[in-house]
DNA sequence: TCTGGGGTCCTCAGACGA
DNA sequence: TCTGTCGTCTGAGGACCC
């Protein structure tokens, strides 16, 4: 094959000239994934996430989303709304595995695959359509393929650049109704000649990059639609929203968006973070949970095989108000009581009287481990001369450990309490705490 | 009637060195 | 030596996305 460039219809680096660019949406992901596993609640208002006293909704089916349920949603107004609907936790680790065979799906039509989500990705098809035919037919056998290897449906937006085909992919997904889901081919398309009609009916929001905020501005400068933006100078535009964000916004509305399918990016942050089931207001209570935090953080760091040079501690407070604290060290961190030892020192400087909802340590300019990786022990008072590759040598044997027996094999001591350790891994909190219900204080 | 978790990107202000 | 300017880095926060 000659690659996807070569028969790309594209200028030499210019932007695509062609429909080749597909965005492909898993409906209700989540939920469909649940109805593989309990066919006897299809076609019943399911729900996963918002289970707990501060959750929120994941995902909704169809028939949940006739009683006006969608994500986002708090999982008590969700219950309000359609008390009747059947609540699941949620299970990320089998969402993950799902999405990674319909992403293998997707490979095998084209490399050029730019997983979004567990449930989106883009894919560039322009040098497949000599094998498999026109973007759109592709489309369809992409479905049909996805439907026999997984028994799951998706919608398929098919355009010249990225961001119509994500909003022709909207235009595909099924409608919820009263009587149930109303589903169209699945597979919309927007043809060159026709994208400033299909995209300047459009209401604003439906730009990509414009939610409250930036709608609110905009109304100011009296746009509604994506054909009022578009006919705006381009400097009226930046002068309201930033350089940045006006001129992309812009280009966006006059159909321009040169962003490439790109098949895989490297993460430039790692972070973790907890809302707890009631307000925290001690500091040692929430010291461990930095711990926490920070060694979640640092087993993924190490695992990725990367060091990060930027420590970030985020506070929620009760009245949702949110603040960061950040340090950054000269040289690479990637252990875990590295981090909880700065997590700790910027978590000193805090006032937590107030009470806290939520706790996050992040750690963002990643770059690759093996360079040079700082002793924080040396910056922070340290345990000893050697402390240092003490911990690096702990930590090594603690990722060995979890690598055979679990993530919930073993953790830090001071995470140790009459309900032995807990570490929480990425997912397993995704949708709110699942402790009982919120109540002021504690 | 409250508002998750994990990200990315942008803006702005202040510090600092050339 | 002092002052102003510019670029870069850092820190904080906001907005947005799924």
């Amino acid at each position: 094959m000659t690659g996807p460039a070569a028969a790309s219809g594209r200028g030499a680096g210019g932007p695509p000239t062609d429909a080749g660019i597909l965005h492909v949406d898993m409906d209700a992901f989540f939920v469909s994934v649940e109805l593989l596993r309990h066919p006897e609640l299809v076609g019943r208002p399911v729900v996963v996430g918002g289970s707990g006293a501060r959750g929120v909704v994941a995902a909704a089916s169809y028939e949940a989303r006739a009683y006006g349920v969608h994500s986002a949603m708090p999982g008590a107004r969700a219950r309000r709304l359609c008390p009747h609907a059947v609540f699941l936790s949620g299970d990320h680790a089998r969402y993950s595995e799902v999405s990674e065979r319909v992403m293998d799906v997707f490979r095998s039509f084209t490399p050029l695959v730019e997983p979004i989500s567990l449930d989106e990705a883009f894919l560039d098809v322009r040098g497949a359509r000599r094998l498999m035919g026109a973007p759109v037919e592709i489309a369809h056998r992409l479905r049909a393929r996805i439907l026999d290897q997984e028994g799951l449906t998706c919608s398929v937006g098919v355009a010249r650049v990225k961001f119509l085909a994500k909003l022709a992919s909207e235009r595909a997904k099924p409608k919820a109704s009263p009587t149930g889901p109303v589903f169209g081919d699945g597979v919309f398309e927007v043809a060159p000649d026709r994208e400033l009609a299909f995209l300047h009916a459009l209401p604003v929001k439906a730009l990509w990059g414009v939610g409250p905020a930036t709608l609110e501005r905009l109304e100011r400068l009296g746009v509604r639609t994506v054909g009022d933006l578009a006919a705006l100078p381009v400097e009226t535009v930046v002068a309201s929203l930033g350089r940045a964000s006006g001129a992309h916004l812009h280009a966006l509305a006059n159909a321009r968006d040169p962003r490439p399918v790109v098949p895989s990016q490297a993460a430039k942050s790692v972070s973790h973070e907890v809302t707890f089931s009631r307000d925290r207001f001690r500091r040692d209570e929430l010291e461990v949970e930095a711990v926490r935090l920070a060694d979640a953080v640092a087993t993924r760091l190490r695992r990725s095989g990367v060091v990060g040079r930027t420590v970030t501690l985020k506070v929620r407070f009760g009245d949702f108000s949110t603040i960061t604290r950040s340090s950054t060290v000269d040289g690479g961190v990637d252990g875990g009581h590295q981090l909880a030892q700065l997590a700790r020192s910027l978590l000193a400087d805090v006032d937590v009287a107030p009470g806290v909802r939520l706790l996050g340590v992040g750690v963002s300019q990643l770059g690759d481990r093996g360079s040079q990786q700082l002793s924080l022990d040396d910056l922070l008072g340290g345990d000893g001369p050697d402390a240092g590759a003490d911990w690096s040598q702990a930590e090594q044997a603690m990722d060995a450990i979890r690598a055979r027996f679990g993530d919930t094999a073993l953790g830090p001591a001071s995470l140790a309490g009459p309900g032995g350790i807990r570490v929480t891994r990425k997912g397993q909190q995704q949708w709110g705490p699942d402790e009982g219900p919120a109540a002021p204080g504690n």
